[in-house]
This record gives C-alpha cells, sequence and structure tokens, in this order.
DNA sequence: GTGCTCTAACTTGTATACAAGACAGAGCAC
DNA sequence: GTGCTCTGTCTTGTATACAAGTTAGAGCAC
C-alpha cells in the first residue's frame, strides 16, 4: 500500500481512447437498433470476436451495462440482453417527470433567466419553416429536457435525469416517427418555456407532466409494435442459424 | 454470434461469492473507515496485493467504484480516491429531500397504510426506554428513509434513493455520535410518521425537509472536522512511510 | 545550486492461459 | 419411447504475460 512512484503530482490527461468504452458504447447501439433482442444470449467471446477484441474490454464493457441494467450475466451460462420490463419504464417516466418539475419550480424562483435556457427559446420558439421534422429532432428532444434541468443548477440532479434519459432513450426516440408528434413536441416545449419565462411554475408544471405523460402513452404502443416486428424481423432471418429469442417478460 | 450450448434454458443461481465482489466491498470499506483517505493514490497492485488476489478482479471492482463516484482512474498513473466535494453531499441531499418528498405525497393519497409503514412506527414511536441510542441507530435511520421510499412503490425511485443514500452515507453516519441528534431523530421520524398517517402531506413534507436539512448541516461541520482529524492521525502514522495524502478539494 | 537528459521502475490497458462449473446430446439400459 | 449416466464443449471467473506510456530521480554539464 505505498505508491513508490507517483506521489505528488496532480495527474492529468485522464481521457483516451479506450478499448472498453468503445466496446461499450457499440454493445449499447446493437441494443438500441434491436441487432442484439430483449431476451437474447450471447457470450463474452461472440463480442470479443465480433469486434476483434480480447475478452478483458468486452467484460468491462458488459459490467458496465450490466450496472446500468441493460444485460444479465449468468454464472457460467452467458449474458442476456434484460427483457423489456414496461413497469420499469413507467417508472422511470414518473421519476423523469419529478425532476422536471422541481427543475421548473426552480427555474421560476430565479430572478433572472439564465443563458441555456434563452437558447431553448431561440430554437424551439422558431418560425415553424425553421423546424426540424426528421429523426434528429429525437436528439433536440432530449438535449430540451436535459438542459432544462441542468440550468436548474443542481448537478447531481441532472446528472440522474442524463441516467434516466439514456435508459428510456432506446424507445422515447421511437416517438418521432409520427408527423402529429412533431408538431405537438413543438408547441408543448414552446409552451412550457413561455410558462416558466412568465415565472408561472404551477402552469409549467402541469404542461410538463402532461406532456411527458402524453410521450410515455404514445411511446408504449409504438414500441410494443416494433418489439414484435423485430422479431419477427428476427426468426426469419435466422431460421437455420441457432439464435435464441425467448422473451420471458 | 451464434451461441451453440445455452440455448433454450432459462438459467437460473444467478448469484454466487465472487472475488470481485467481495474486493469492492472491502474497498469500498477502507474508504469509509478513512483507511483511504480521499485525496489518497494507490495502484490496481497495491490492492491485489493487499486482498491476496489477482489484479482482474481488483480492476472489476475499481471500475465500479470509479462509476460510483467514489474513486478516479489516471492513465497509467494509478488510482485515486475522489477528494471531497462539499457542494455534491449538499445537492445529492436536496435531490433526497425532492425524493423522500415525493414519497411523501404517494403514500399520503393512499387510503390505506402499507404494512412496511406500521412497522416503521411501531419501531420509531416506541417507548424512549426501548430506543436504541448507539452506532446501530445509523443503519436504522437508514432503513427509514429508504423504506419510506420503498412504500412509495416505485422501484426505480427506490433505487435512486438508495445510491443517493449510499453515497452520503460515508459522511451522514456521523451525526450519530452527539446525543441530542439520536433524541431528535426518534422524535422527527416519530411526527412525520404521523402526519403520514392523518393524510397530512404538506405538514409531513416540511417536518422532512427540515429534517434532513439540519442532519445535513450537522453532518457538514462534523464531516470537516473527522477529516482534519484522520489527516493528522495519517500523517502521523506514516512519517517514515512514503503515503501520499494530498487533498486537493 | 540549476537545469537538462536519460533511464529504470513503476503505472494501466489489453491479450492470453488456466480453473472450474453448466449443459446439450450421445449412448445405453429397459 | 423414456430416463439415466457420461463426456466433450461450452461458459464465466481468475491469474498471468505482455504492451505502451508516465514519472521520479540519478548523473552530468555548467
Amino acid at each position: 500500500m505505498s505508491p513508490a512512484n507517483f506521489l505528488n503530482k496532480n495527474p492529468k490527461n485522464n481521457r483516451r481512447e479506450n478499448l472498453a468504452d468503445r466496446i461499450y458504447g457499440q454493445i449499447k447501439d446493437m441494443i438500441f437498433n434491436f441487432e442484439l433482442l430483449p431476451g437474447d444470449f450471447f457470450s463474452e467471446a461472440d463480442i470479443a470476436e465480433r469486434f476483434q477484441a480480447s475478452r478483458t474490454p468486452v467484460r468491462e464493457a458488459l459490467y458496465r451495462l450490466r450496472r446500468e441494467q441493460y444485460v444479465d450475466v449468468h454464472f457460467r451460462s452467458g449474458w442476456q440482453v434484460k427483457p423489456f420490463d414496461f413497469q420499469v419504464f413507467e417508472e422511470l417516466y414518473d421519476v423523469r417527470i419529478l425532476l422536471e418539475e422541481a427543475a421548473i419550480d426552480r427555474l421560476c424562483a430565479m430572478t433572472e433567466t439564465p443563458e441555456p435556457l434563452q437558447e431553448l427559446r431561440d430554437f424551439w420558439l422558431a418560425d415553424a419553416s425553421e423546424w426540424i421534422t426528421d429523426i434528429r429532432l429525437s436528439e433536440k428532444d432530449r438535449e430540451f429536457h436535459s438542459q432544462l434541468v441542468a440550468a436548474a443548477g443542481n448537478r447531481e440532479m441532472h446528472q440522474i435525469h442524463r441516467d434516466i434519459s439514456e435508459r428510456i432513450h432506446i424507445i422515447r426516440r421511437l416517438d418521432f416517427t409520427k408527423d402529429y408528434r412533431i408538431e405537438a413536441t413543438y408547441e408543448e416545449h414552446g409552451a412550457i418555456l413561455e410558462a416558466i419565462a412568465h415565472h408561472r411554475a404551477d402552469h409549467a408544471k402541469r404542461l410538463m407532466a402532461a406532456h411527458i405523460a402524453v410521450s410515455r402513452d404514445e411511446v408504449r404502443k409504438i414500441t410494443i409494435h416494433m418489439l414484435q416486428e423485430a422479431r419477427a424481423r428476427h426468426l426469419d432471418a435466422s431460421n437455420n442459424d441457432s439464435n435464441d429469442l425467448s422473451q420471458n417478460s
């Protein structure tokens, strides 16, 4: 317990390209893109071969994904993508509402509008001719909610909110395949920002809660549909393959 | 990506004694007991030797602790116990208040009292002659707040609350070295439970917010004191040792 | 003493080897 | 066909070897 070397210096260059980090992101992408379906089994060697790496960084990535509730490990029996549990998503949405309402309270209590909020207004209260109408709006939507919480000033709250958003992103982004949700998103975000600007906390919170609840209900339907579709596709593509598709949720 | 083996079975016996898990807990204990001080540097080999294990499970434990914000890794320059950042604790306390207030709202909205709540009443509203007055009360205090949130029924909210409590536990437990806080804890917890039982949500929330805020303020003072003490002790014990104690928070 | 260069000993990141349990399926008794 | 045992091959958990970068400090020029 006596390091002889790096005694009094304050080390720097903390971040560096890291194989484990890259693989972490790639596995997550596979899950998000339904290349790995909820319920699928796979092994560390599978992933290692797929990404031309050894098991070590793969294991690091998988343990991180496990901690984040995306996968499960079974003792000497392989890994499994966690089956969807819609109850969990419901609960995450509830916590999201809670956090964003708290953020609104704090923002409305401020005497002057923080800079990030003005940027949000510029984007979401823009003329309809400038609207983004494709899948990129999904990212903008995340930013809206994330920056709103960030602007409230509690970094830990912001981090928790980011983690939650990331976990439900897998289904939330599916919300933006329907045109009327695009229009509604602009309108609702705009109204929320206006309410905050006028320090009408209760009104803003009501709008936000309704906005998130609608999003949740829409997403629920779409996801079930997507899941069935993906499962059918997968079954079809692997008729003489031995992949398992058991979905036990 | 085609596992040939564990196809259609639903694996069981998930949990097993795991070296990495054990080391994870032991390192965390060392941090909590100030054997590893905030700011201390150490290497994976140090820990591995200490626990008579290889670097592999040690790394797994450390990466988990890093994700939970207890330590930092510096590229090829060793690990460091994260220096205390009291701003972070303040923010965590705020989120705790938020979550517990939300739990109170949900509990007060219920028509009948959940079973766990009755157990809490049995303990905290007991006669003073049955009070626990030593360090074990710290654990009971955690349980009070944890079970309150759990009883509200949102498992994700409960998990987040548990994570937060765990992170601030390192300083929160120091609160129970003073007798008057023991008495106050019993009184305040009792009052909160009574208010919930009578569906007085606003009153219960006020009590809870005040209760947590007092705890936070007390703990802040005590921690600074403990930290100075531990640093002095550590310096004294390692005069002809080369451990580093730089505290750069 | 001051500042430079070099080096040796450390560090983490990654790959690989080995240990030990889990399981599918062959073979066999019946 | 049914059910048992056995075995080979798969799995993760752990230890070790190697790669590549960092740094403290010796030695030296001045």
